[in-house]
DNA sequence: CAATCAACCTGGGTGC
DNA sequence: TGCACCCAGGTTGATT
């Protein structure tokens, strides 16, 4: 489940290690074909080889690799993707589905159990495109408790399921967005439209929060995540709700037990006393 | 346009 | 101990 954090921390770590270098090859498994896809009329494992790396981007969950034929390689880890880095003579990780051999002594390699993930070589206006598709960064100084609660205006939907539309806001997953509705005292079901302006600015507050202390520990390692070097992130032990609903552990805030629900298919936890609904408004009533 | 939901996958957990 | 079943979730695409 990698969101910001997790791909930010593969990009912090990969980038350094792949910039200036080329890649000389395309290694794929037949045992998993489909990963690797490519423009219309473009054959992507005779198109990258020989091109340079000049930098790797994060756009939401998305990592862009910029090469130096104009052309992007795109990859998304969807569920259980993992990227890293070894040497040529390594042996293949753990269903390898691709080897980018570089032109020192190391190779990119791209693994994923569950054949969600994707690397995609990619024309600039495709990358434009599905960047422009994105909400804003919510690192970033554009996403403000102002911006969100304007946005957020003709939503009538659940505030959770909105946070997870990478339409309004790029890079949140099912962890962070329980753990900030949390932090922000926040229902999951709430309705979207329906947040005070005051809401609103504590989410933002909240959203940024859990991502950079999660991108301080390296991201949630909760079942398969890994950074570059095959190493587990630290952020798993700092959650304070994700995935604890089930069990009814106590609230780390004020002891009541944790509930569970489903909000759009999608597991959910929250404390029944932090995270209240509103009071219905009366006055609106017809 | 927005909301909802099935589909894509497979390792790991649960219950009998 | 074995086995059938169910669950996890990021994104896309169909449907309402």
């Amino acid at each position: 489940m990698p969101e910001l954090p997790e791909v930010e921390t593969v990009r912090t770590i990969i980038e350094p290690l792949v910039v200036g270098r080329s890649i000389t090859k395309v290694i794929l498994n037949p045992a998993f074909p489909g990963v690797l896809e490519g423009p219309d009329g473009i054959d992507p494992a005779l198109t990258i080889p020989g091109s340079r790396i000049q930098g790797v981007q994060r756009r939401g969950k998305y990592l862009f690799f910029a090469l130096d034929n104009a052309l992007w390689l795109v990859i998304h880890l969807r569920m259980t993707g993992r990227l890293l880095i070894a040497e040529h003579d390594a042996p293949p990780v753990r269903f390898e589905h691709l080897a980018l051999p570089l032109d020192n002594d190391m190779d990119i390699r791209f693994g994923d159990q569950r054949k969600f993930g994707r690397v995609r070589l990619t024309l600039p206006e495709e990358v434009d495109a599905l960047s422009a598709r994105l909400g804003p960064e919510p690192l970033e100084a554009n996403f403000t408790g102002e911006w969100l609660h304007h946005a957020l205006h003709r939503r009538s939907g659940k505030i959770k399921s909105v946070l997870l539309d990478q339409h309004m806001v790029a890079g949140l997953g099912n962890i962070y967005v329980d753990e900030a509705l949390f932090r922000a005292r926040i229902h999951p079901l709430m309705i979207a439209r329906d947040l005070t302006p005051e809401d609103a600015s504590r989410l933002v507050r909240a959203i940024r929060q859990v991502l950079k202390s999660a991108i301080r520990n390296q991201g949630t390692t909760f079942s398969t995540f890994e950074n570059p070097y095959g190493e587990s992130g630290s952020n798993a032990g700092f959650l304070k709700v994700y995935g604890k609903g089930r069990q009814h552990a106590p609230c780390p805030r004020c002891g009541t037990p944790l509930e569970p629900l489903v909000v759009g298919g999608r597991g959910t936890t929250f404390c029944p006393t932090c995270q209240q609904l509103p009071e219905p408004d009366a006055s609106k009533q017809p």
